[in-house]
DNA sequence: TATATCCATTATTTCTACTCATGGAATACA
DNA sequence: TGTATTCCATGAGTAGAAATAATGGATATA
């Protein structure tokens, strides 16, 4: 039968490289590991490793298994981690994902007060996945996702819980910085920050440039927020960001928001959790602080 | 620490009823699995179930491990069969989702020359999904999904295999039959018939009759695919389905297809799988002979 | 060539997980 | 109400799994 210790030694070898040092992580000698893996072996009749001098090669069956060790092991980690805040009556964790770079800001101010409201639940929020944020859901390496693209399939609840409309935004001294609104020819000579996320996602490509078949003179990535608007604020270039989080930092910058178009770019913000949660109170109550955040 | 084996328990138990009857079916007895889950109760702090007169009923800890046990044991099982396959030299089994009524007969056509290129690949075909398709996707239940619903996200790759027209079905003898194409409005008096899916998946709602503001005298729901034209042919009603769909069915049965408005409702089906098995021969290999067999 | 590192194997020991036997609690039935 | 039945919990005893220790062979490094 293969266990879970099965998928922990794989993924502990694939981390360690040799089975010596997977043993010392495991708190075991490498005999012990040597015989599990062989046993394995026989039951299922095929190798997982190959040794090719001195390391080891993962066949194809190993390969399957290594992903599913990676697939399996962090859930059976996260619900020992449930169990032990059952037990200690606390609510639970609440693990947040974010599929929407400048939401973190707005995020941290629901934080807040849910953390007031529900002092037994911990929060941990995750911003990097392997699969995309769905997939994160689906395999409950996350618990919520924030994200600006909905997704309405069974077994996923997505409810809207910010509108804003997404601006351009330039230095006050900038050329641009005048107008009421921005036509996408105007940004043909510009330098455009973004972060760095695949291009479909960023709306003022998606949604501006490529439907009216224009470009960007530059496009330019910055991983944060702060220093994105640093670089906009002395006139390096230009970004798109919500209306809500440049009104923010317009108070300490010189920056400004312009209409992208004559309607702007209207946007949403999604709250998504399984289908299967929707009566947990901890997540509902989530969800219900971040809608009455925006009113 | 939390095993398969307390998984397989409470999946059991739940199944069984009771505690004895869940032995029988592990083959062990019944002292084993009560200590086995005393002993998992101490290590997590929390009880599993408690007695309620002579029943068991599951805390929220148990439930939460029985929704894992039901989503993570049947991973366990299918990958210790793969690996049966892989011993035994053959290539695997194909798990085929499919989330399009209609394509099952157009599918049929796939497999038949797929099985023959690949005589060590088993098939199987799930047509019931408890989180949908792309769900079941994603949690290893199935390996391709055939949908006309696609869904561009990372871990997931559509790749569209058919084009085809969603027509109107009518008698040979019906009122519409000797129209060139169908308003809306002509469907005002019909009774249709679809398959039983969520209205929103049913193409004639969301893209001819919503948009037009319009809706039928009545809608029925009918399972298979062959009663459903029976109706339509002895002029009881009117349905929509591939025009493929229809062309094959109309040598033998007295109906004909109708344009649905000026231009018709163009789908395509697409075929998804998870992105890590993109270069997966046998799999490729079936999206191949799918794009294949619409030219 | 000497040395260090790593894995496989065998023999041995430890301890886990199972069974057996039994008793108490809850339900069904006479 | 008393009796039989069903079901779970518990304790003792044990077979067997799983860990260790010791060792040898293979591969890489100086």
């Amino acid at each position: 039968m293969l266990e879970r210790s099965h998928l922990a030694i794989l993924r502990e070898v694939e981390r360690q490289g040799t089975l010596t040092g997977a043993a010392q992580a495991l708190c075991l000698t490498q005999p012990a590991l040597s015989h599990a893996i062989k046993k394995l072996e026989q039951q299922i009749g095929t190798a997982v490793w190959i040794k090719e001098g001195r390391e080891l090669v993962f066949t194809q069956a190993g390969q399957y298994l290594l992903a599913m060790a990676n697939r399996l092991l962090p859930q059976f980690e996260h619900a020992e981690d449930l169990m032990q805040q059952y037990a200690n009556g606390q609510r639970g964790s609440l693990r947040i994902g974010m599929e929407c770079h400048p939401c973190y800001q707005w995020m941290l101010k629901i934080v807040e007060p849910y953390l007031q409201q529900w002092p037994d639940v911990d929060i941990d929020v995750k911003q990097q996945f392997q699969f995309g944020g769905i997939g994160a859901l689906f395999s409950y390496d996350i618990d919520l996702l924030i994200s600006p693209d909905p997704l309405f399939k069974k077994g996923l609840e997505f409810t809207p819980v910010l509108d804003y409309e997404q601006v351009l935004v330039v230095g006050n001294n900038h050329p641009l910085a005048r107008k009421k609104q921005i036509k996408a020819e105007d940004l043909n000579a510009e330098c455009l920050y973004t972060y760095p996320v695949d291009i479909e996602r960023l709306d003022i490509f998606s949604q501006f440039l490529l439907p009216a078949g224009c470009a960007v003179k530059q496009h330019k990535t910055v991983e944060t927020t702060d220093i994105m608007l640093q670089m906009v604020a002395c006139g390096r270039g230009v970004t798109a960001l919500p209306d809500w989080l440049v009104a923010e930092y317009s108070k300490r910058m010189p920056i400004r928001a312009i209409r992208l178009g004559p309607r702007g770019i209207q946007k949403q913000i999604y709250i998504g959790i399984r289908s299967a949660e929707r009566n947990t109170d901890y997540l509902q109550s989530f969800v219900e602080i971040a809608r009455q955040s925006s009113l």
